[in-house]
DNA sequence: TGGTATCACTTGACATTTCAAGCAATAGGG
DNA sequence: CCCTATTGCTTGAAATGTCAAGTGATACCA
């Protein structure tokens, strides 16, 4: 197969498939493997759990949704989704921001907040067990690159990290 | 925050918190702009094209159901409701085994093939525009080892690719 | 052979996510 | 001020994925 031109070959060359096959194992078998821990140990999805680490980080265990959704990378509408069924199990609050009745703020109860604490060792040890096993201590800033950069591509306004 | 012990420490370091978060937003993200991409150019989800792809590059177009969900991580159930509805599109035909009849074998039709073949080359562009651009030539084979170690842990039985 | 176990899916019910409106609050002209 | 546009979120319906149970075919053992 010819090349179309010298910079971007219409096929990935083997290395590169490679790579592209594993990815693709891992975009779809770790999440999975992270659900699965946290539903065996407390019934909560990564997602959910995700939400509530997000919240559990903040000054008053308290972050606006759009906030949240950028830093969960979640549409608003999956965001208000969840956010309803942890109400319903009284881990998080909504109320509406004092200053702007539009936005709302998502808090975290003491419910949720115990729920993220007796999580958390367990699954940062899953993490470690799954990813950080295969990472040399020398290879996680390269792979922080990396990975950064195909952020700036696919998500070009920025990924937001909320400040701890 | 003392550390357990020398090799588990409960907590990531600022560094392999930034390598968390950013895997974090690779996971979900780059999924969702390949959907995209697939969905617009062609009306096919990432996992429907993989499908497809997957079998265009069999000898027969042809692949046992249970040896697409190893190719393409997924289980057989979840294969089993893709291949229904790509079977109603046309794109794709199931039938028995004839040495085995319990085992069904998936084959491409021209139409799922044309489609393939059409959708490819801009697929391939979007690859290489989100990630490949992201990585280094040099980088490539010292990530497929991270990625490969990953997926040892994360799915221990071993993922399988399909002979071409 | 006959009976049970296992395999390779398929199916239907349920949960979740996405998509397209919709709604209330605020901002920004004229 | 008022009128429209925009923002920030919510909602309900449709698409999608997951889970558990079911089905038919084959393997295995007595």
């Amino acid at each position: 197969m010819a090349e179309a031109n010298g910079s971007a070959p219409e096929w990935l060359s083997e290395e590169e498939r490679s790579l592209w096959l594993a990815m693709n194992g891992v975009l779809t078998r770790l999440p999975q493997a992270l659900d699965a821990q946290l539903e065996r140990d407390g019934g909560l999805s990564y997602f959910e759990y995700l939400f509530m680490a997000m919240l559990s980080e903040q000054e008053h265990r308290t972050l606006q949704m759009s906030e949240l959704a950028a830093c969960t990378n979640a549409s608003l509408s999956r965001l208000s989704h969840v956010a309803r069924r942890l109400e319903a199990r009284g881990y998080v609050r909504r109320e509406a921001d004092a200053t702007d009745r539009r936005c709302t703020n998502a808090v975290l109860t003491e419910d949720g907040f115990a729920a993220v604490v007796a999580l958390a060792p367990l699954h940062v040890a899953e993490v470690r067990r799954l990813v950080f096993e295969a990472i040399s201590p020398d290879a996680v800033l390269p792979l922080t690159r990396v990975l950064e950069g195909i952020m700036d591509i696919v998500d070009p306004s920025g990924h937001v990290e909320p400040g701890r």
